[in-house]
DNA sequence: GTCTATGTTTGCGG
DNA sequence: TCCGCAAACATAGA
């Protein structure tokens, strides 16, 4: 669900919802397991009394950057939201009656609430005072200036891993799921269990160019929402992505490949569904 | 009604 | 280091 795009896409919707410069009144939890960093009384009674200064994205986390609104001595905040398969943010006037899978309401100085709705529960909140307790051992930005063709083919010529699985893993490589990554070896027409240190710097040069064209559109089109069910992508307001329609492979069993026509395949590869074209994507 | 699959991440055992 | 598996859960679809 929620992979690099869609969480821009959140992280951006809640900017423009003018989430920023509100201030936190009151924390209530309805789920105790959703916030991994303490209790939940503890967290509630932490970030009371915080402004939300800045929302950012890293890798698939949310940050908020919190500063006390009273006692302007006390140390800066971070809460790090990670909505794993199904969570969702809203934001919401007044006080309506709370839905079944909303577990945490965040009430704001200004009438308005942030909730988080999570209908599998596998969402994490994380209240810390240094974001680079969750942020350290994660891999590069794909858009970063420093992620060249070049760094890319130099991080998979170590790895004895296959590429599906390498690039799911977000020690790797920030921010990709399994959708994009599928598209993203569609686009370079690599094989995902091409092994990662038999990738030409040619083919790293095709995949890195295919990593930033996928991601960049699924940006373009707000996210990815397959489907109509609940456990779908929505960001804030319950809105629709519309990149499923952009889809080249992801969930295409048995279509065309838009390249050759040869029937798109499915597979499991590192115990995740994995969908291919066999006739432009060979294992090197 | 029942059974299976599911887009993420973590932790365990081999 | 790497891999497979299970778990955290609820729901859609067969």
């Amino acid at each position: 669900m929620p992979e690099l795009p869609e969480v821009e896409t959140v992280c951006q919707d809640l900017r423009d919802a003018g989430l920023c410069g509100s201030i936190i009144t009151q924390a209530r939890v309805h789920w105790p397991r959703t916030i991994a960093t303490s209790s939940p009384a503890v967290f509630c009674k932490t970030i009371a009394k915080h402004q939300i200064m800045a929302i950012r994205r890293r890798a698939k986390y949310i940050i908020l950057e919190l500063a006390p609104s009273e006692n302007l001595a006390g140390p800066a905040l971070f809460l790090l939201i990670h909505l794993r398969m199904t969570g969702q943010l809203n934001i919401v006037m007044g006080t309506p009656k709370r839905d079944t899978h909303e577990h945490i309401i965040l009430s704001l100085n200004n009438n308005t609430q942030l909730r988080y709705k999570d209908t599998r529960k596998f969402g994490r909140w994380y209240l810390v005072s240094d974001p680079e307790e969750k942020l350290a051992p994660i891999g590069p930005e794909p858009f970063a200036k420093s992620f060249t063709p070049k760094l890319l083919a130099t991080m998979l010529a170590t790895r004895s891993r296959v590429l599906k699985p390498l690039l799911l893993d977000q020690n790797f490589l920030a921010g990709l799921g399994n959708i994009y990554v599928d598209e993203a070896l569609w686009e370079s027409e690599l094989h995902p269990e091409t092994p990662a240190s038999s990738v030409t710097p040619e083919q790293a040069k095709r995949l890195h160019r295919a990593i930033r064209l996928v991601l960049k559109r699924g940006l373009k089109n707000m996210g990815t929402t397959l489907g109509t069910g609940k456990a779908n992508f929505y960001s804030v307001g319950k809105r629709s992505g519309r990149n499923q329609d952009q889809l080249k492979v992801f969930r295409r069993t048995d279509a065309p490949c838009p390249r050759c026509t040869t029937p798109i395949i499915r597979l499991i590869v590192g115990q995740r569904s994995t969908h291919l074209c066999p006739s432009c994507q060979v294992v090197n």
